[in-house]
DNA sequence: TTGTAGGCGTTATCAA
DNA sequence: TTGATAACGCCTACAA
């Protein structure tokens, strides 16, 4: 039923080359006919059909790298089944995936990673450390014809084909709000961040503060610490700020680093604290399950790996990104029943 | 780089034919050849190219009917939504798909439109009601060889195909565990639930009070009340309830007459109130906003569109459902800074 | 029991 | 500037 190539070359009384070479402007056509199969085109609704594209790309034996800073970190186990499930999607182009791992932040690595998908990708899908050093790579990538896609980052840096992750803003935010909704009056808060290198962590501090400050002026910021999303760092800091602390009502962690606090607040006993956090790894669950953790943020991990493949092959293929453009991922909530 | 037909062809011999038999079980074929066939399968990883199958099964014209309980329920807009981006899936195979719309939950009309449906498709979603004469229905029809996936129902009868939908017991669960988490001490809820021939409808009143017994057997549940998805009848029996109930703390509304309780509360000035919802149509985004409305289980409407409908393409086209089975639709919770 | 051939829609190449 | 043709992977009808 839908129009196809064929009916529009048959309709226009030409061949079903010129029809190939007016839809994707290839050139070398008679400005007449163009217009008549423009017209003939739009007439039936022509869309093209997916199939047929993936089955003639297939030729072209494309190569996407993924770059992740997730050796060593288990939030990245469920984007890697994401990734996996493009994977499939992509072999039905013929599109070879290539994944790069990395342990933490160092961005000289990442550099050199980043170099060698230079060579032999056509398309990159990067976990972005926010440095100038990456920044001015991802730019030169993109001038040698290699687009980039960020996954689970955001990067201050516009060169970027698009960023498939959730607005951190809006993260902290709502971390915020549910804090309101369940402490109500006076609370003493504290904030454990991952690491001030990576955007996304920054920009849930940020979202959180304000929506405090807007939503419960009253409320008692007592301190940030970083945890370099170690587990060790994580412990003894929410240890010692406890101590320090015992007016502690209410604490948010951003990203890392649970398992260190939750242990921390576990020991002290000091199960009247109102922990909420961000993801939903096994760590959290099982503090979730233990009570220690009453809601947190997530992030649909998953999707975001599947996403962030599935614009990388759609663009290669069609030469544009899929209608849901920077794919939207959302800001759920999750408490131990539906978790 | 993947195995295709024609490789394993080559591989063992014999034509593609003959390989298209063995992996198909279509018979007439020597058992020593297919067990090498498929021996060579195996070896090489052989997965079907979804897009040459595509191709192939735009011939059959296939035909899916889908009947939904929709009109004048602005819940399924976003389910329209998804099913027309399934829809645009189908195109490709060429299958065509015709939305069926009725209003409430008319038994013998849905009936109607099975029977017609029965002609005229090959596949059925229906978004059903839990009512005898449609499981027996849907029996009648897998008999003669149309399969249904049922969509945003469940349904006492196990002869479907699938079933798009949340754990209905997990969403009631879910907004006990709110109120918990916002009531803290004693409290005395009002349910609120749309209508008693829904399936879903029940299960959530059923998950949402053994969840408060469980966790809470010190609250008191005052009272259920049907609002068969009517804002009227909803607005008024709120009101009475209020009147004689003013020390009413907590509030679940299961379904449909959002606008009629929410109108009720506010009007009452009854802001003290918490209130837990299901869905995320306009209405409740509303009363989120006015501060009425607390949170919401939400329940990826727009997802259950194009699953469904994704579930009956593929099982048309592979004769198997696909790999993310009976479709895993989450019960999301929504806040004001993250709806 | 097996092989051959044509077609699904799109793209690329080569010839006219 | 245009047309014809072959190829991608799968399926099916028909011939051997």
């Amino acid at each position: 039923m839908p129009a196809t190539i064929k009916m529009i070359a048959e309709k226009a009384g030409v061949s079903r080359g010129t029809v190939d070479r007016v839809l994707n402007n290839r050139g070398d056509v008679n400005p007449a006919t163009e217009k008549r199969i423009l017209r003939i085109a739009k007439e039936l609704g022509y869309t093209p059909n997916q199939a047929g594209r993936a089955l003639a790309a297939r030729k072209k034996g494309y190569v996407i790298d993924v770059i992740l800073c997730s050796l060593g970190n288990e939030f990245f186990d469920d984007v890697k089944n994401g990734i996996a499930r493009g994977m499939q999607e992509a072999e039905n182009y013929g599109i070879r995936v290539n994944i790069l791992e990395m342990k933490g932040y160092d961005v000289s690595r990442q550099h050199e990673l980043l170099d060698r998908a230079g060579e032999e990708a056509d398309l990159i899908v990067l976990n972005a450390i926010n440095d100038p050093l990456i920044i001015s790579k991802v730019k030169e990538l993109k001038d040698s014809g290699k687009e980039t896609i960020l996954v689970n980052t955001s990067l201050e840096c516009n060169e970027t084909l698009a960023s498939v992750c959730v607005d951190y803003i809006e993260s902290g935010a709502t971390a915020a709000g549910l804090m309101g909704l369940m402490l109500k009056k006076q609370a003493d808060i504290v904030i454990a961040m991952g690491s001030k290198n990576v955007l996304g962590h920054n920009e849930r501090v940020v979202g959180f503060i304000n929506n405090i400050k807007k939503r419960h002026p009253e409320y008692n910021i007592i301190t940030t610490f970083e945890t370099k999303d170690d587990e060790e760092l994580a412990y003894d800091t929410m240890k010692q700020v406890l101590k320090a602390h015992p007016e502690t009502s209410g604490v948010y962690i951003t990203s890392g680093g649970q398992r260190g606090v939750c242990k921390a607040i576990e020991e002290a006993g000091r199960y009247d604290i109102t922990v909420v956090t961000s993801d939903g790894t096994k760590t959290v669950q099982e503090y979730v399950r233990k009570g220690i953790i009453r809601a947190t943020v997530m992030q649909e991990p998953e999707k975001q790996g599947y996403e962030a493949i599935h614009a990388g092959v759609y663009y290669l293929v069609y030469g544009e990104l899929p209608d849901s453009k920077p794919a939207l991922i959302r800001n759920e909530i999750y408490i131990e029943e539906n978790l």
